[in-house]
DNA sequence: TGCTTCGAATAAAGCACTTCAAGGACGGTA
DNA sequence: TACCGTCCTTGAAGTGCTTTATTCGAAGCA
């Protein structure tokens, strides 16, 4: 415990024989005092080692220099990949992020304070994947708490979401070209409102199928391989069978490929398979899919965030570009 | 900026016409009030929606209810899941978890205060998958930060780590129990002490193929897909080339399923593939691997981590098991 | 020289809780 | 009735920094 006394702006204070005020200015507002005082405060606190106590300077500030991040990341691995790219910004501006799971961020309510977890903790947070249920939106707008939605919608917030509509255009152009007409798509079974951002992404398809004389055959999974490795078989084991598969995201992919192989059909001559999000899943399946800018999601919203954080009252969308990855299941 | 108003704890003191010590004490040593003025304060604190600020009441209390947890999340998919693992317990335990990835993490060090961004905010720390510099060991040390060192070695913290030698064992004995005897061995290449790791997995493998009369050849690679299929020519591109190769986690095992591929190997007729940790891309490769309990080490770790900041000063080990996973790869 | 002005430094008031020493009330006992 | 002991409750002192209003001193001006 010797070592774990905290040198206090006191102490400093006290040798650079000036106020802990001083001290302050000195680190904060540095113009505002003189450069003699502003050295000889500095020289004070390096030779102590003085380091302010965040605890202290945010309680002090009324901010906490901290945001949290609540996503999906048990149930979707490319929440992952948003986070990191978000954690390297967060670094370099000395804020701290604290993640939540959006399983495990169930109320932990007790009975006296029927709240979320996060108030009261936080400058600012990033929902990720999940719709903000009205109740809880309301909730984070009364408390004042700067938020901002990642691939969600949101009535009341900012949002950074990827052009749906056309990353299933791109992936049904590109079956198009190879000759594919009949093609199944395979949908997530969702909730509410999320659904509509599926919705956008099977349109988009759908139009692009049907302008070229084509037809979609939509099936419905749960979200995993092994659902998705059942469900397939409403896309399979019919007469017509499609040429080509299109999954609402790469895992489900994966699971119209096993079923593919129980089958004994070859990808891609006998059934063409896609995805969508060109995650991990799909370098090792070696799909092919449509890539989201993950990292730079995660960027961006964390840039929105800090714009509302900062005061800003403007409510925006940030619509971000998707692209084609082309590998050897098409 | 009207509803940002906080609910303080001298309101609801008002309200229940009491002290705010006893709202303090209804809070946090509820049996030391009398159960009427306990009822009182509740009724009081619900209709008044209050909520205590984390940062005074951390201030107050001297500790943070937060701790930090830094892996490579950005290089290795896999520790996401037992930060999963980890969330769970710690939102049950009203303990925020600040992320650090290990390649953001780089000291921000102001002229002023040549520090750990992470001190003096944290109750503790866990470290994932890489080893801990001694300079930093030696830090956290003096500033007495407790710490849990997750599949790294460390001379100074307490570990979770898995059995890495019964894990190669494990995966040599099914290979062997198939027939293979000339087998190869991806190794990644990497850094200092971290190596023992891959080491004892190795020996583990080597030791069950020795005995069985077997060979063991052994290529490295750098820690991507794309390097491992290209690193996987020494492996197969040889005269007597093994009949099963073993890679030291599944994104190089991945690699060498490509490269096999590329060569016009079936798998696993003419080479049998293993990956270790059965992760995602393992599921998505449908990858025979040894799997970690991920979601249990992060659990394992916030136990331990927890027990060092109520005091203990033990250090301990623990060694998690590991089970193989059949799959079509071998 | 006397008065103003302005920059630099400071005192002191928060911030929103926890905690501990101490006070009060009340019932029980002699 | 007087004295004790217990259990509640409370006042007040932290916790370590920010910030605002104020003071102090010296330079500037007439």
């Amino acid at each position: 415990m010797a070592a774990g006394d905290r040198v206090t702006i006191y102490e400093v204070a006290e040798r650079a024989r000036v106020s802990i005020s001083t001290v302050s200015n000195v680190l904060n507002k540095p113009d505002r005092v003189s450069p003699a005082t502003r050295a000889r405060v500095l020289a004070a606190a390096d030779e102590l080692g003085f380091v302010p106590k965040m605890q202290a300077v945010s309680f002090a500030r009324r901010a906490a220099g901290r945001i949290g991040v609540m996503a999906p990341f048990t149930s979707y691995s490319s929440y992952l990949r948003r986070l990191s790219g978000l954690l390297a910004t967060a670094a370099q501006l000395e804020i701290d992020v604290v993640v939540f799971d959006h399983e495990s961020a169930a109320l932990a309510s007790s009975p006296v304070l029927a709240s979320m977890p996060i108030h009261g903790r936080l400058d600012g947070l990033i929902v990720m994947g999940l719709p903000i249920e009205d109740a809880i939106a309301e909730r984070l707008r009364e408390r004042n708490l700067p938020t901002v939605a990642v691939d969600a919608d949101s009535a009341l917030f900012s949002r950074v979401v990827i052009d749906d509509s056309n990353g299933g255009s791109l992936a049904a152009a590109h079956l198009r070209d190879r000759g594919h007409r009949r093609v199944g798509y395979l949908l997530e079974r969702q909730v509410s409102d999320y659904e509509s951002q599926a919705i956008r992404r099977l349109s988009g398809f759908e139009q692009v199928i049907g302008a070229a004389g084509g037809d979609v055959r939509v099936a419905t999974s749960d979200n995993s391989v092994g659902a998705a490795r059942q469900a397939a078989a409403a896309l399979l084991d019919v007469a017509d069978r499609p040429s080509a598969v299109m999954a609402h995201h790469d895992a489900l992919a994966v699971g119209v490929l096993l079923a593919a192989r129980d089958r004994g059909l070859r990808v891609p001559d006998d059934v063409a398979v896609m995805g969508f999000d060109d995650g991990e899943a799909a370098t090792a399946a070696d799909l092919t899919t449509v890539r989201q800018p993950f990292e730079e999601s995660g960027n961006t919203a964390l840039g929105v965030l800090l714009g509302h954080i900062d005061g800003s009252d403007l409510r925006s969308t940030t619509v971000l570009d998707v692209r084609l990855v082309e590998r050897s299941t098409t």
